[in-house]
This record gives C-alpha cells, sequence and structure tokens, in this order.
DNA sequence: TGTACATCAGTGAACGCGCGTTCACTGATGTAC
DNA sequence: TGTACATCAGTGAACGCGCGTTCACTGATGTAC
C-alpha cells in the first residue's frame, strides 16, 4: 500500500487543490474531509499522513486560493497596457465571472465571515493574501507617494471584496450586476 | 405546560433576538438551536411550535438584526449636524467598536460568505438590508442627482462593508486599524 | 548489487459527539355552550 | 358566570446522520548492511 514519496507528495498537493475548490465553493464548515478525499480516490484516514487537522488544510488552501487569485489578477494586468494594469486588475476582480467562479475566486469572498473565526494559521494565510492584494494595486497607481498609493490601494480592494460578496448575496440579477458596475465605475476615479 | 397566545408570542420574539446575537457572534452552521434555546429556559423540541425549520429563523434573524443596525445608524447620524449625516454614519460603520461588537454589528459583515449560500428567504432578507442600507446614504447625499446618489452609495456601502470584515480578519491590531481609517478617508471624498 | 528489515502512505472500521427534526406526552389556556 | 372540553406551548427522549479524529492493519517503498 505505501506510495513512493514522490506519490505521497503529489497526493498531498491534490488534497490542497481539492480543498482550496471545495471550501470555496461550499464554505470551511460545510464541507467534511470525505468531501475533498473521495472525489480524489482517497478514504478519511489517509488524511492524517499529509495534515495534523482540517485547520491546517483550512490554512494551506487558503494560501492556495490566494496565490491562484494573485496570479489570475497579475495575468489580466499583463494582457492590456502597461499603464491600465489597475483597470484591469479592477475590472477582473469586480466581474460577474468573479462572482460566478464557485470554485475559483478570491477566499477573501468566498469564506469572509469563516475566515474571521479562523484559527491564528488560518487568518494570517488570509492576512498575507490582503496584503499581496493590496500590493498588486499599490505598486500600479502611478505617480502617487508610496504611502498614499497604498492607502487607497486598501480602500480599492475593500470595496472590490464588498462588491463580490454583496453581488453574490442579491438575488436579482440586474441588481447584483449594478452593484460590480456601480463599483467599477467609483474606482476608476481612485 | 401550554402558555397564553401573549407569553408565546414574547417566546418566539426572545428566539428570534437570540439567534440574530448567536449567529453574528459564531456563524449559522456553528450556532445549534441548543445554543439559542438552552439560555432562554427552552428545551430543542419547542421550537418547532414557533418556527418550521431552522431556515426561518435565520430569515427572521437576519431582518431583525439587519433592522437594529439601521437603527443604530440613523440614531448616529440625528446626533450631529443635519449636513454632517453621511460622515457621522460612515464614522459609525467603520468604526472600532463595530469591528469589536461580537453580538450586534452588521450580519451583512458577520455572515456576509454564509448569507450567499443561504436559501431564498434569507437571501431576500439580506438583500432588503442591504438596499435599506444603501438608501440610509443615498438620501443624505445632497446635492446630487438620485441615481448618482443612489450609485454612490452603493459603492460607499460595498467598501464598508469590505472594510470592516477584512478589518476582522486580519489579526494585526494596527494593521486592521489602518484598514477602518484608510476607507473612512477615502469614503470622506464621496 | 542483493537481502533483510524498518518505514509509512493509504485503508476502512470505529470512537464520541452534536446536529436538525420528530413525536408522545403534560397541563395550563382558551373557548363553546 | 360556570363547566366541559379542545387546543397547543413547551418538555425531553429518540431518530438518522455526518462530522473530525484515532487506530490496527496492509504491503510497497526505502534503507542499512
Amino acid at each position: 500500500m505505501r506510495k513512493s514519496k514522490v506519490e505521497a507528495a503529489d497526493t498531498r498537493r491534490r488534497i490542497v487543490e481539492a480543498a482550496a475548490r471545495e471550501f470555496r465553493l461550499h464554505g470551511i464548515q460545510a464541507t467534511g474531509l470525505n468531501a475533498v478525499m473521495l472525489p480524489l480516490g482517497l478514504t478519511q484516514g489517509g488524511f492524517y499522513r499529509h495534515f495534523s487537522s482540517k485547520d491546517q488544510l483550512v490554512a494551506e488552501a487558503c494560501s492556495q486560493a490566494m496565490t491562484e487569485v494573485i496570479d489570475g489578477l497579475e495575468a489580466a494586468a499583463r494582457h492590456g497596457d502597461a499603464d491600465k494594469g489597475l483597470a484591469a486588475i479592477v475590472n477582473a476582480y469586480v466581474s460577474e465571472s468573479h462572482r460566478d467562479t464557485q470554485t475559483g475566486g478570491c477566499p477573501l469572498v468566498a469564506m469572509a465571515s469563516e475566515l474571521a473565526r479562523a484559527d491564528e494559521q488560518t487568518r494570517a494565510a488570509a492576512t498575507q493574501g490582503f496584503e499581496d492584494l493590496v500590493d498588486v494595486l499599490a505598486k500600479r497607481m502611478v505617480g502617487k507617494p508610496p504611502n498614499a498609493a497604498r492607502s487607497s490601494a486598501v480602500f480599492a480592494v475593500a470595496a472590490m471584496i464588498g462588491a463580490v460578496t454583496m453581488s453574490r448575496v442579491v438575488e436579482d440579477s440586474d441588481a447584483s450586476t449594478a452593484i460590480l458596475e456601480d463599483v467599477k465605475q467609483h474606482l476608476g476615479a481612485i
């Protein structure tokens, strides 16, 4: 039954990736370990060969998800003109496609209220993700002193997170889209 | 054992109020019906004399909590000059005291990601609360045409919700406060 | 390089626990006459 | 107004269920000689 070190490392990576998807889709508490393990062809007992607890997986999955999101935003910024990078990032984040991405969006939106109650490691991962997100925006605020750029970026990220969060709560499709449009429009003036 | 109609109505009200507190404190899923009922001196069996399911309680508790929050903001607005009402509301919402209020804050912050996955009635209650919050701000945006006032209010509410949400996630106290300060400052220019 | 043995990735059953919901029951309240 | 009876608020045990975690076990991998 024993697997090679390479296979084991791959299994671990697959568990984190699957968890990052499931936690964003259904939330942390609503996702049991079996919901992560069984689709991978594994059983729950083997989980503890890789992680000491569900909490540890939550922290790693949060980190992993934030990395995916930030890589995606950097990629979006590279597609247009260099001086349009900020707008490209805002438009990619505050978008219907992000709102409707059940498994791949920002964990700060998908798990927001659960993260506020999570343990120290998970909150640290989420905090790091937030800071990284702020940096992604701040470094593209050309012509502002660093402190002002950072402050504006914090404001923008808060508005972006709030916008996607509320666009997922509101049921009416037009009202949901209007939230995204309003926030995008106002962030254009930052 | 039967209680009078007046007592029964009071019991129902107390259940909703207790639930509104517990759901905000620990989240919806993490709060069992016993966590609501036992502190009131009731047992779980009696719950179903008043509600058809936990979901129904969630919807009513969300409504109740939003009403509390909006009443509090209106009260905050009345304390200062009439033309400072908007700033008073923003300062009351985007505040350390709101961040640290475990049982009394805005459910759109405390339960955000759970509300996005909740049933139709709960999402309807949350949507109504969001619209009411937008109206509270919009009607104080003097000198703007109604459409622009509403759009600005939607933007401001998104930023306010995002700010308090992230201030609860970030562990470092200074960084958490900085988020609130940055957002307050930028919203002053709306 | 070959062999003997230790390691450990993964299995699957079991653990105690709390969940939402149901139900037979109790007895005070409410009501029909 | 008084009485007989129906209603129903609340109790407490029980339901099936899924949770996170533990553990004895299997057998291929890894390693010491």
